[in-house]
Parts: structure tokens; sequence; C-alpha cells
DNA sequence: TCGTGTATTATTGTATACATGAATTTGGAA
DNA sequence: TTCCAAATTCATGTATACAATAATACACGA
């Protein structure tokens, strides 16, 4: 039996980085080690623990005052986007020829859990579950650079996407379009896969660029 | 006037990032915070942040007896040129839209160096000059996504064909073909910088996997 | 002999104290 | 008043002490 520690070190990622994402430190603002030790009640060791990965996040940068916060423009998303349609098809494509059965029936499971917030049309479920989807097919691609690579670029779009999810069409277009790869990975068809991934960013592109709201 | 500080956290950082790739540590071999702090004599917070970046890279990885050493095996070399094979060409053609005249001269400054060691045929330097032709491309994409998205993967590539660079051969080819990539994007030719680029790396591959010697 | 419970140890997580360097402010002199 | 220098403040970098947890070894009893 082995508990899984949350150390505070990651709580303190996780609170400040959706904190951030979300607007309640706004752009500009700066945080420094000893005020965030003081707000949350922990010593600096954590708290400089997660600023580091912030930093590295690029949504925070370092100044001679403190770290600024930054958080994610526009340009970045259309690059992530751009980013995301040379790739997603390559994970797709290997998630389709190196899977296994067990971990082809785990991406089923996700859809389904999809398939039924989206008919229960619960917003942040049905986010939740987009985002399960993708990084299962990562998990599936047997590949750590691949999901190391662009895990954290899908992070920020969801994050980004916070305000504009609500859109019902796109849920129900997304799923479709999930079902649609699913069966491409679960025949092993790997050129399918790949063609119906890259339609599926596109679409996801012009969807998160058309509403865009600047954070 | 700044001076950037060089903390000890990154050269130690550095240090054992160059050791665990080049085969000072074995894999499977456990590093510990205190073990590391004597030999190296410094104290286990620099340590600390050394072996977060180092998990995060995926060359180290934790157990219940401390951090194992992983390594890069040839399957991660083998999808990281894929991935490169996917993104360089975008990242050229990036370069080539959006960089100014004076990033442009800089990029040829690191492309005179390496033309210059090339000529020297001193193997260190030439993997220096080459791997920061790389890495000025990316910076001249002005988009930190698709810098942070390369530089990782160009680095492991950089550290594990330590033993296989020495070729001569292909070090004149490679810098052969930079100066070609360098040409189209000094003429804001994206179109032409993105097919070189693919072209080298796709060049770069074969090398690094010919010779490919298992860690 | 085997199993179990306890004690020891080894490791990381956290807190804190100290060092260092950079920015700002303040005081005094031109 | 203005400018320069010294002192102070404020931020992070580093070292170390302390806590907690998980693994290991050992002793003791069935």
């Amino acid at each position: 039996m082995e508990h899984k520690m949350i150390s505070i070190a990651d709580q303190v990622f996780e609170e400040l980085e959706r904190d951030i994402l979300s607007g309640v430190y706004e752009r500009g603002e700066i945080l420094t080690e000893m005020k965030l030790s003081e707000q949350l009640h922990v010593s600096r060791t954590p708290i400089r623990e997660a600023l580091r990965r912030l930093e590295q996040e690029r949504i925070i940068e370092p100044t001679s005052k403190g770290m600024k916060v930054i958080g994610i423009s526009r340009n970045d998303i259309a690059d992530i986007c751009e980013i995301r349609l040379r790739l997603e098809g390559l994970a797709a494509r290997w998630a389709a020829e190196r899977a296994d059965e067990a971990e082809i029936r785990s991406l089923k499971e996700t859809l389904d859990l999809q398939e039924f917030y989206t008919s229960k049309q619960d917003p942040d479920s049905i986010k939740n579950a987009d985002s399960q989807f993708h990084q299962t097919i990562y998990a599936l691609c047997r590949s750590h650079s691949m999901q190391d690579t662009l895990d954290p670029l899908h992070r920020k779009l969801v994050k980004y996407r916070r305000v504009s999810v609500s859109a019902q069409s796109r849920a129900q277009k997304s799923l479709e379009e999930h079902r649609a790869i699913y069966e491409a990975i679960a025949a092993h068809d790997g050129e399918t896969a790949e063609k119906l991934s890259i339609l599926h960013v596109q679409n996801a592109r012009d969807s998160i660029l058309q509403r865009a709201i600047i954070l």
C-alpha cells in the first residue's frame, strides 16, 4: 500500500498556477517568496520550488524586485496551436501503432466519460474529460519525449480556454472527432489517426482563436 | 550594467546532466541528496533544485531509496528526431519571417564561429557552435513555446552525441547546411528555410542513429 | 524456523538562519 | 538645489537544523 504524498510544494504550485491563469494575480504583479510565505503560511522552501516550476512554464518571470506575473498572450496561444498542428498527428499515429489492447480500452473509457458529460452539458467536466482524452493519447505514445512536449502545451491551452469553453456546439463536434480518432487508434490505423487528429486540432484552433479573450 | 549570476544550483545541474548523459553515472544508479552534497561540497539546497530539474527532464526518476539514474535510450533518441523533423522546419520558417536584421547578424556570427572551429577541427567547440546555431534560431522565432519545446529536445541530442560527434565529414556537411539555412533566413524566405531545415534534421538523424552507441 | 513487532536508519520535506548582492533612500557637501 | 556616496532595505542564494515517513534489520516468541 503506497500513499502518494502530496507535498506542500505541489499544493502551492497548483494554487499559484490556477490563481495566475484565472486572474487572481494580475499581469505585471510582483510575487516575492517572503510575501507568499506569509500569505500562505508556509516557509520559503516549498514556495521557491513552486515558483521555479512556474518560471519554467513561463507563467512568471524573474526581475530584480521579484517574480513578475506573465500569464499567456494571444500570440502564444496561436503559436501553441501551430506547434500542436505539427505534433498531435504524430502522437495519434504512435498511439495507433504502439498501444496494446488494455491501453486502448482505457482510451475508450475516457471517451465514454466525455460522452456522458457532454450529454449532461456540464462544461467543467467536459473540459476535464476532453483534456484527459488527449493526455491519454500522449501516454499511449510510449514516448516520454512526446508526452513531455505536448502535455505542457495542451495544459496551457486548456487553462486559457477556461472562459470560452462553454460553446456547446463545439463540445458536441469535439466529441465526434474524438470518437473517430479513437476508432482509428483502436484499429491500429496510424495513417487515419494522424489525419483525423490534425483536422481535430485545426478545428480546436479555430474555435479557440475565434472567441479569444485576452488575459 | 547587469551581471548574470550563475548559481551553484545551475552549476550542479549542468554537471549532473553532463555526467549522467555521458555515462559517469550508470543507469540504475541511485543518487541521494546527502551523498551528492558531500561529493560536490555544497549543501542539499542547490542539489535538490538540480535534481528537480533533472527529474523534469526524465533523466532521473524518484524511488524510495533516492533518485534513480535513467539516462536516454536509443528509442528516445529516435523519437526526439521524429519530433524535431516536425518542428525544426516551422522554427526556421518563423525565424525567417520574424527576425529583424540585428538578430540575423547575430545568427551570422554563430555561423562564422562554427566555420572557424570546423576549419580548426576542434570537435568540442564545433559541437558547441553547432548547438548555438540552432538555439539562436529558436530564439529568433520569438516564440517562447517553440523555444521551450525544441531546446530541451535538442540539448538531449547534443549530449547524447558526445561520442559520435567527431565525424569530421558530418561536421563539414552540417556547416554547409547551416549556411544554406542562414541564407534563407537572411532573405526572409520562410518556405526555403523550412525545407532546408527539414533536410538538415534528416541528415543529422541519420548521422546520429548510424553510430548509435547505447548508453 | 518462521513470523512479527519494534527499533534503527536512511531519505526526503520543511523551516529557519545567515550570506550576498542589488536597488533605494538618505545625508551631506558643492 | 543637485549630485554623489554611504547606509539601509529588500530580494534571493545557500547552509543547516529539525520533522516525518518509509525501509531495513534485528530480536524475541510461537
